[in-house]
RNA sequence: GCGGAAUUGGUGAAGUGGUUAACACGCCGGAUUGUGGCUCCGGUAUGCAUGGGUUCGAUCCCCAUAUUUCGCCCCA
């Protein structure tokens, strides 16, 4: 037998409805904050991901999957989102358009090639966000508001929203120089990734897991003070900006990334969520104002992030939050001789044109076991075809809740189960969506609950 | 890249160096000759991840590989 690549999921059934559910809130979304949807190819010539998120980063150097394809041109499936956007924007001279910034959105699989661990595949689905051309404090705001909405909208409640500025390129310079100097004369006293990591990213001494406790880390230089003044004053905006969306957030000045390109605003959103695993992150992002000009383009502000559609699965599984996905049916039409066969053939395309989810029996089970198969797909109605009532034009239908059981004409049998799943629906006392509801006020569900009106909590 | 744990039918799993690999759920069939979800009866792994080795004999011991899982590093 062949099995998937290490680090790859087939993702199907119940929880392909989640995957499903989860993206058509992220398109309904981003609709409503005018994002434009882009796809850039999954793969993309190796250079660009070199030069654009930086030749030392780990992402760079371990985790690329790289190949040579047949014209002998050095390729790598893309680690991330953000530099393929980034060439496509130059490439296409968007910094040209009329329309000014330009705010795009994906949602798309990435590749790592990586130890997989609980929230880390090799293969995983990144949704994010990129607003090029605007150094707008404001922008910042909007941009770090979005997936924080979005997991609301989901109805996840442990989430918590991380900050920090890291300046303008003189501050980060002047910062990094700081800390080295600060941390290089006690290097003993540290462990040994925190030795590899003072000349490469001594910015990641900071959240070192082993070192946490470390007097040393705790009286560390912090990154706000070693802001300019300039970013200073850019970074009391968009808090102030925050502020004024509501979103609470908590300022780390631990909080470092390791993608090189980031400068001013850094942000993350981390699930603290009880039994989460240690990669608890579910968005991530910040401003790269210097990438566009390193691949080529015009100087150009920008920012942008990207979260973790299996870790906010994950999350949504570990809170049990329940999603409004469907998983039942409405009618499930029965049979029996070939004549009744042929008859439900025709009687299923019937009723799937009128509207309704329809399903029927496809190897050759016996009537007992058709009634099993109806309720394990949950069907609310069922139609038991006989070849007697159909010399009627009528067919039998079955309540399967409530047994009853109705000799229901042809002519009319849309209406009928037009009336009686409407019934159903406003005898319903919890929405779908998770929630208990009146029929008065929008639920938070985006839109896309099948609870029979929008509402509010009672 | 480094480390720990695991891998037995459709599923959850017991188990043993030696004829037929427990048990439960599920599934299929029957009791009930077209109305089930309760009950009862019967059926349901030629195989214990894969490849080597040790052995008279291996699912069980050893090695390797693959995959899963949990950490480190890193990241979403």
């Amino acid at each position: 037998m062949i099995s998937k690549p290490k680090g790859c999921y087939d993702i199907y059934g119940t929880n392909a409805k989640k995957w499903q559910y989860v993206s058509k809130i992220i398109d309904s979304l981003m609709e409503k904050y005018n994002y434009g949807y882009i796809r850039t190819p999954i793969f993309e010539s190796s250079e660009l991901f070199h030069r654009g998120i930086g030749e030392s980063t780990d992402v760079v150097t371990k985790e690329t999957y790289d190949f040579v394809d047949r014209g002998e041109r050095k390729m790598t499936l893309r680690p991330e989102g953000t530099a393929g956007i980034v060439r496509s924007y130059v490439e296409n001279k968007m910094y040209g358009d009329a329309i000014q910034p330009i705010k795009l959105y994906y949602n798309g699989t990435m590749y790592r090639y990586e130890r997989p661990q609980s929230g880390r595949d090799r293969e995983f689905t990144q949704f994010g966000v990129e607003v090029l051309g605007s150094n707008d404090p404001m922008v910042d705001a909007e941009v770090i508001s979005i997936p924080v909405i979005l997991l609301s909208m989901l109805g996840l409640k442990g989430v918590k929203v991380k900050i920090n500025s890291l300046g303008d390129k003189e501050s980060r310079d002047n910062y990094r120089k700081a800390l080295i100097e600060y941390f290089k004369p006690h290097m003993t006293s540290l462990c040994e990734d925190c030795n590899d990591r003072l000349e490469k990213n001594p910015l990641r001494i900071l959240d070192c897991k082993v070192d946490r406790e470390n007097e040393l880390l705790k009286n560390a230089p912090k990154t706000i003070d070693y802001l300019n003044e300039e970013s200073k004053k850019r970074f009391e905006e968009v808090k102030s900006y925050l502020d004024e969306l509501g979103i609470d957030y908590e300022v780390d000045t631990k909080l470092v990334r390791g993608l090189d390109y980031y400068n001013h605003t850094v942000f993350e959103i981390e699930a603290s969520v009880e039994g989460f695993g240690s990669n608890n992150v579910l968005a991530g992002g910040g401003r790269y104002n210097g990438l566009v000009n390193t691949l080529d383009g015009p100087e150009t502000s920008c920012i942008g992030f990207a979260c973790g559609i299996g870790r906010i699965i994950q999350a949504l599984d570990l809170e049990e939050v329940k999603l409004p996905i469907i998983e039942d049916l409405e009618v499930f039409v029965m049979y029996v001789s070939d004549t009744e066969k042929k008859y439900a053939s025709s009687l299923v395309q019937y009723l799937r044109g009128n509207g309704f989810r329809t399903d029927t029996e496809y190897t050759g089970r016996g009537l007992k076991a058709q009634f099993k198969q109806a309720d394990r797909l949950n069907s609310k109605y069922l139609i038991i075809l006989n070849d007697e009532d159909l010399k009627n034009d009528e067919v039998k239908v079955k309540n399967n809740k409530t047994k009853e059981e109705a000799l229901v004409s042809i002519d009319y049998l849309l209406y009928y189960l037009d009336e009686h799943l409407m019934d159903e629906d406003y005898d319903m006392d919890e929405c779908s969506c998770g929630h208990d509801h009146n029929h008065d006020h929008e639920c938070n569900c985006g839109g896309n609950c099948n609870c029979g009106g929008h509402n509010e909590e009672i």
